[in-house]
DNA sequence: ATTAGGAAAGGACATTTGTCCCGAGTGAAA
DNA sequence: TTTCACTCGGGACAAATGTCCTTTCCTAAT
């Protein structure tokens, strides 16, 4: 559920080390609430996390949100914007202290033309992401929310982070009022 | 709502002419209602849809079914497959009579590695993906039926397509008594 | 023309989910 | 210690959605 990739990680650190131009790739940092990104707003920077754990969330007109992921260390974000040319899709936002390597726009514009490892790296990633994001949709949509609950909690015991019940239910799309009823409905059943 | 892609489409076009062993993409046909690709088995080849309107669904374990996208000329399909290394991860139907490319597995493998063209179109078709799956699954999740609905209808309306009241509650992720009831509020609305 | 079979729409009820609000519990300040 | 204010969980009702079943309509066969 918490998203991270080692190799693309290691690939970014070899560049970082080995760039010419000292301004094409800094380290920052974001205190836990800061975001990363802001839906709507056009972003300056990509950014590969380097630490520290971020989740990746819509807030809708009727303002509600829905969380689509849960990105750790090595995890790509903004890429997708450069690609396409648009405004940030989605808010991403510090659950922890975060840091990560923020890569300037035409220089990573300029490695997408010529470098055919970030390319496959990519590739990967958004490959995994259209599995998570799609197969979870359908999910979601055609099963109760007490089985996409179950299936929240699983992951999340898999994983070292704590999500807040704001975040559950933001993650199912649902209020926490019907997330209360689903928990103590789980209870029960055990 | 259909997705389509010239760009990629004139690439295999190309691709397939200057070809050098002529079995690594043949033109395959598929009539109205058969099935490119299955749930869970092991695809053989990747395609591209040179023609006609497919849809691509997940069926659920309880025999439930999700429309993901419907696709059209110039999209590829199997692919996520072949670089995740997995099985399909849903159904791709004939919506109409449909023709593809077929391209063997590792004649795709040893382009992915050294074209990076195709890495760059691929990157483009995959971030359409993420956009319009993780954007349409927040909205689903956090707006009614009736809006939900009422997006699909104006979509449809700028496509050439029908969509049957099947594949619209499909599409949606409801029942048809809902999409019925979703339908009838609307018409009252007006 | 009549009837049987099947598909589709919608009524009726059950279940689920959302909205609103109240009361218990907690922490901080007087 | 008392009280005020705030947060959180859950009760009560409303709205939305699913399930089941009946009715209607269409088609095809006799």
């Amino acid at each position: 559920m918490v998203r991270t990739n080692k190799f693309f990680l290691s690939y970014l650190e070899q560049l970082y080390k080995t760039q010419q131009r000292k301004e094409d790739i800094i380290v920052k940092s974001f205190t836990k609430g800061k975001r990363l990104f802001v839906q709507n707003e056009n972003a300056s920077k990509i950014m590969l996390i380097k630490d520290g754990i971020t989740k990746c969330f819509f807030t809708e007109d009727n303002d509600k949100e829905y969380i689509v992921e849960f990105l750790g260390k090595g995890e790509i974000v903004g890429e997708i914007e450069v690609i396409r040319n648009i405004p940030c899709l989605c808010n991403i936002e510090a659950m922890t202290d975060v840091t990560v390597y923020a890569i300037s726009i035409p220089y990573f514009a300029s490695l997408l033309k010529q470098d055919i490892g970030l390319n496959n790296l990519l590739l990967e990633v958004f490959a995994e992401r259209i599995v998570n994001t799609s197969s979870r949709a359908s999910y979601q949509q055609l099963y109760t929310t007490e089985c996409t609950l179950a299936k929240l909690l699983e992951l999340q015991s898999k994983q070292e982070i704590e999500i807040s019940r704001e975040d559950k239910a933001a993650y199912l799309g649902i209020t926490i009022r019907s997330l209360n009823r689903a928990l103590k409905s789980l209870d029960k059943s055990r």
